[in-house]
DNA sequence: GGCAGTCAAGTACGC
DNA sequence: GCGTACTTGACTGCC
């Protein structure tokens, strides 16, 4: 079991995550945003090892407007050597790494356009891991997309797009349950037409769903894994008090992260922290973790 | 230096 | 058919 949170170090004083605005686009700004968001990242894995956070998720803002046409920046080759450092430091400390398109990532969309968009931004994520030299277990998740008033068609849209991806990103490729259009039950009716892992959201779950319990459900993610793919991924958060449901709390319930861990015991899993002060509700997790045999 | 409006990208939903 | 919420930080222009 590996502890994680996603792309943004709040301790140390640097972002990995720098971007501007399209307004403000040139190679000169590019190669100054690149080289400040490789160098954060690199010194968050170092604070991440230091602190015995072995999961990461990288921001989608690595390599701003990567995917966009405006981009003629080479950045894969100008950065090689950079990567090439990080994923060795990354290997070597015994490290997972995921990342998470954003919203506007839509295979299964019924614009052709928005597809073929989703497609280059799915490519970019692809050769992230692949520069930095990772293995399968290295991820690329995304939810299932938009229902356009016909939920089976939508779902048949998926797996038919997904066959037209290339193999590297089928590969790396896995889904997560959202909390309003796609269920756990969902992913896992795709994951049985395409093999994709199911990547178990807990929060999402809660919000959305037909009575399945945790253990169950994660029993049932866990299947969905193969050797190459690594364990289970699972992304963890919980409500913030008092605010409009759906929105992720400031800091780790602890009582409720323990009472989720004892649940999901024997399950082996890594987890992403989706809160919002990122590594200390990481260090409190790995805290309250320290006596559990999955961690140790 | 501080504030408020805005940001590449999509979809759902209410009117 | 159109505007807004979703969700969120931080870029950017303006004072």
């Amino acid at each position: 079991m590996k502890i994680g949170y996603p792309c943004i170090n709040r301790t140390l004083d640097c972002r990995g995550n720098r971007t501007f605005r399209l307004k403000s686009y040139s190679r000169e700004r590019m190669e100054e945003s690149i080289i400040g968001n490789l160098d954060c990242l690199m010194r968050m894995l170092v604070f991440n090892r230091d602190h015995r956070i072995l999961f990461f998720r990288i921001s989608s803002d690595l390599i701003p407007f990567a995917s966009h046409p405006v981009c003629d920046y080479d950045w894969q080759k100008i950065h090689k050597s950079s990567f090439q450092e990080i994923g060795a430091f990354i290997k070597n400390s015994n490290m997972r790494i995921s990342m998470h398109p954003d919203q506007f990532t839509l295979i299964n969309s019924i614009r052709e356009d928005v597809f073929h968009r989703s497609v280059r931004e799915l490519e970019y994520h692809n050769r992230i891991l692949d520069l930095l030299g990772l293995d399968l277990s290295a991820k690329i998740q995304i939810h299932v997309g938009g229902v356009y008033n016909d939920r089976p068609g939508s779902m048949e849209r998926f797996v038919k797009r997904f066959y037209l991806l290339d193999s590297g990103i089928q590969s790396r490729l896995v889904i997560e349950n959202d909390e309003r259009l796609y269920s756990l039950n969902d992913c896992l009716e795709i994951h049985r037409q395409t093999d994709l892992p199911v990547l178990f959201d807990v929060f999402h779950h809660r919000l959305f769903n037909k009575g399945e319990g945790i253990f169950q459900s994660m029993e049932q993610s866990q299947k969905t894994w193969e050797n190459r793919d690594g364990i289970l991924m699972v992304d963890y958060s919980s409500a913030k008090p008092g605010a409009r449901q759906g929105t992720h709390a400031e800091t780790i319930d602890t009582d409720g992260f323990n009472e989720f861990i004892m649940a999901s015991r024997p399950i082996d899993f890594d987890v992403v922290l989706e809160i919002k002060d990122k590594e200390q509700s990481a260090l409190k997790a790995i805290e309250s973790l320290k006596t559990d045999i999955r961690f140790i």
